[in-house]
DNA sequence: CTGTTAGCGCATTCAA
DNA sequence: TTGAATGCGCTAACAG
């Protein structure tokens, strides 16, 4: 950055003082109409902007607010970072975003980073292979406001929003069994993560619920792509007691499932019914259109936003919320 | 934010110079063996971290690059955050994300914003509705380091790193052409985009090297969702001289027309073939898996931040490049 | 080896 | 209605 103009250049130029010209460029409503356009005009030709580092600095505090996801590519994140960034900006925020790659080293040095930078606050999800979760309790002392969204540490104290995943399971599953499929399995990840466990923990129910004996919980840990999906589907379909229906905790894999059914003549729903967890747009389009527990993005995001400022505002005094959405079976062809 | 321990904290309670901790903390070899260890052991158990803003505005420099796009959630834009992302974190800069939605005014505000922050470089993609460029012109003249990607500004003389659109478009109709598609229609952006300009010139090019007559230009000049791409294709589909192919110039709008096709029984590609520019991972699920010209977004990405880092460190004395890189055809079932 | 001084851009406090 | 003084956290230049 090179040398750009201060108060104290237009103060210079003007002959007056830094502390006036400071006072009129905010519109203090003491400074003299004329001193303050002469000000004004002479800031705006000269494209005087406030710096607002400086600005930060100078109030000890920041217009920062860092997003800490999984992995920013996947539509889930990207479509709850877009959301976020819309909203940071009709507050006067800037959004600074960072992803763990499902990495906990990573995730640690991020956090580091984050600390480091001073930010306003966090809205984080965290990755599959966090079991430790100091760094973000480290994150709290330091005295930054954060909330955990959709993948939370359960014990930090801190506000939450998730999607009610034990009921988006159970109902997925009792859509199965309404239809007639008694050999469910679940597609999930780690179940140290609450999203996995809680809607495992929903799988589960329902199926005792309808006396259903076969279970099958297959785990992913790794990034969640799509080859991943698909190498959990060529597992599954080499056991002996296959599935008739897959619950798949996210749309990437589900998708990786997709794909391995069809390459491999595999009949979507006639030999395997899928349903995904998912929001993404392009579950419709698949072969066939998929059959989603819709995640409802757009609020999850909302909610966080309101609840980080919220914390941000009331500091101290601040009380941690903890708050659930429902999915929304959106019913098509893969069941 | 509440008070963080700093270096004056430090300095007071061990009884020495606040400059000494400085130095001692970022290891200056003059001071003291048995100083220094005291000093760094100290800040490590008041949990002592720099504050990165404070230091930023000290050294009149920034640690955040600005990354501006038409849309977070599109994943040509989010996979070119995810990579920006990384290299970033790499070289110890935060990025921060904006969009414009495909609006101009949003544009301008976001440049307002961005200089305002004063960062240490932007790289972006302009929107669809940008004809006027000199809030870019500005934002250069502010002295803000720019890379434009994928969607630039022709008249500004600053690094660009896009891909051969002309090629590109070229090839995907000497593709069809070759496949004996003879009635071939371009569902495009707005032409004064070099994206869409270009890729329409090699569109054209590849007809008329063919001798073929039929000639069809769909400009979609919204927001590029799949929406778009649906109503499009509808509005294609009732004209009297249908296309017997078409290239979409993005992935959304291609998955919109796939859409439309699937739902009204029209045969891709018996009826209609379909290439798509794109690099969305799931143009392969779709039904039928499709053919696309795959950008490099990976290489786009890495390119654009090298040239940016190059702007940054080099200052005035940095030549703007102008960096194509090819898009491949990937062949699937839509053609 | 360590301390002193100064200043980055800005807003606040106090004084005039 | 304006000015003067101060300091946010940090480092560089200079002095010891």
């Amino acid at each position: 950055m090179e040398k750009k103009i201060t108060i104290k250049d237009i103060a210079r130029e003007l002959n007056i003082h830094h502390t006036t010209v400071s006072r009129a460029l905010r519109g203090d409503f003491r400074i003299k109409e004329e001193t303050k356009s002469k000000i004004v005009a002479y800031a705006k030709e000269k494209g005087y902007r406030v710096n607002q580092g400086a600005l930060n600095f100078r109030n000890k505090q920041s217009n920062e607010i860092a997003l800490l996801v999984p992995n920013i590519s996947h539509y889930t994140f990207s479509n709850f970072i877009s959301r976020v960034s819309d909203l940071a900006q009709e507050n006067g925020f800037v959004v600074s975003v960072f992803q763990s790659k499902e990495n906990y080293e990573n995730e640690k040095e991020i956090l580091k980073i984050i600390m480091q930078n001073r930010v306003a606050g966090v809205i984080a999800s965290i990755s599959n292979s966090t079991i430790d979760t100091s760094h973000f309790r480290q994150l709290i002392d330091f005295g930054v406001p954060l909330v955990f969204f959709d993948r939370v540490c359960q014990d930090i104290d801190t506000s939450k929003v998730m999607i009610d995943n034990f009921k988006a399971a159970f109902e997925a599953v009792q859509f199965f069994i309404s239809k007639g499929y008694c050999r469910i399995g679940h597609i999930t990840g780690p179940s140290h993560i609450n999203v996995f466990s809680d809607r495992h923990k929903g799988y589960l129910s329902a199926l005792e619920k309808s006396g259903l004996d076969y279970k099958l919980r297959y785990e992913v840990s790794k990034e969640f792509e799509i080859a991943d999906g698909f190498n959990a589907m060529k597992k599954i379909w080499s056991y002996a007691e296959k599935p008739d229906a897959l619950l798949c905790d996210s749309f990437t894999l589900s998708a990786g499932v997709n794909s391995f059914c069809n390459q491999n003549g595999i009949i979507i729903p006639g030999d395997v019914a899928i349903i995904a967890v998912a929001n993404d747009p392009f579950s419709g389009l698949l072969n066939p259109p998929q059959t989603v527990m819709e995640q409802p993005i757009g609020e999850l995001a909302t909610t966080s936003f309101d609840l980080l400022m919220n914390a941000i505002s009331s500091k101290n005094k601040s009380i941690a919320e903890v708050i659930y959405h429902k999915a929304r079976l959106i019913k098509r062809e893969s069941v």
